[in-house]
DNA sequence: AGGGTTGTCTACCGTCCGGTAGCGGCCGAT
DNA sequence: ATCGGCCGCTACCGGACGGTAGACAACCCT
């Protein structure tokens, strides 16, 4: 009933969107559910996004927008391989712990197929062939261990995602418990993980 | 119409069923599509399983299954600590080569919360207290990295599961092909994070 | 004061989906 | 030959969901 104004409006529903698509899956959410969760009806959900459709895509717009925020302000004045490195994984835990439902979100658009997944990643695009131009370097400097930077790349995005979202296998295998400090162990383990894998022969 | 005999049925029906919740998720696959894939209608279906509830259950089970027999069975006659975890992962990449949905239909598990997961990983226990104590002897014997072995367990598994579940997200960053040579190229590119990740100091 | 725009609502539609009811054919045992 | 269970079918139900139509109220501009 409050008319809360477009603009904020819209970002609240972006948000609630995110967090019940990365909970119960694009399929699994309504858009009754997403619109009483925001305390308003389905139909003003569907005012401001004509369909489902384009509201998962003005999803995956703004988590791009905003996991790109998170990691150009994470490099900031930050200098060394392995101080940006561990500063990128930090901030991307740092917003898990935030915003639970943000990386279940982000795997959800990858299952949906290439097509929405570029929606998310095209934002990310410039921070991509950052990060392969910085792992390459690192690679000629001898600081990285020599491999496809690609590939690598590849392989660091399904290690920090796959810990941030299959909380489930976690507790099969670990005996988890959700609390933060949990969230900050698994951090510790990845940064060793990856720490050990970019290290090239002879560096430690 | 033709009748194929109880148990036949049953099986093709799951391996349907885990191919359709792999590639749609639970809630996207239809018992329509399940059973006419499989050229019977929905209520021959339910007739084998009351629900679509049980129907998931048969396929975490059979899911679990399938993989402790490959799994088993790569590790007979190896020896050495390397050449026991390379050959598991070889193992489950065989698998995934054969069956694509398989590793979507495990991570769709996890998602799907604790209980659902449990299902799966029951059957699996022994092969998850077998690698933790190897990987811990591991560690005992200098062979392996010191570090939480179970916690490290968990980190093979996201990197071994995600490299096989993002595909949209290698499409992204590599810019993917789903030939078999290309998933023959990340397992190895696994295989050589995973070894530079386990190898303690001075090992190489 | 009043007209257009913006935002929220009620009411309803068509479709799809999981599940129920119940019929009928095939087959082996008696 | 017939009877009982196994197996597959047609028909249908109730509910949920995405989306449409249109009323109505608040606000803004002139």
């Amino acid at each position: 009933m409050p008319r809360t104004g477009g603009a904020e409006r819209r970002t609240t529903l972006v948000e609630e969107a995110i967090r019940q698509f990365g909970r119960e899956g694009y399929g699994g959410a309504s858009l009754d559910d997403i619109a009483g969760a925001v305390g308003v009806r389905k139909q003003t959900l569907l005012y401001y996004f004509q369909t489902k459709d384009a509201l998962l895509e003005a999803c995956l717009q703004a988590a791009g927008i905003r996991l790109a925020e998170v990691i150009a302000e994470a490099l900031e004045g930050k200098e060394g391989y392995w101080d940006r490195a561990e500063a990128v994984i930090h901030s991307v835990f740092d917003l898990a712990a935030e915003w639970p439902e943000f990386p279940m979100f982000i795997r959800e658009a990858g299952r949906l197929g290439p097509l929405a997944f570029e929606r998310f990643a095209d934002v990310l695009d410039p921070l991509r062939r950052r990060a392969v131009d910085f792992l390459r370097s690192g690679m000629d400097d001898g600081q990285v261990r020599k491999q496809d930077p690609a590939m690598l790349l590849f392989t660091l995005y399904t290690a920090v995602v796959g810990s941030l979202t299959e909380a489930s296998v976690l507790n099969a295998v670990v005996g988890a418990d959700k609390s933060r400090a949990s969230l900050r162990r698994r951090e510790k383990e990845v940064v060793a993980f990856v720490r050990a894998a970019l290290e090239p022969v002879g560096e430690r």
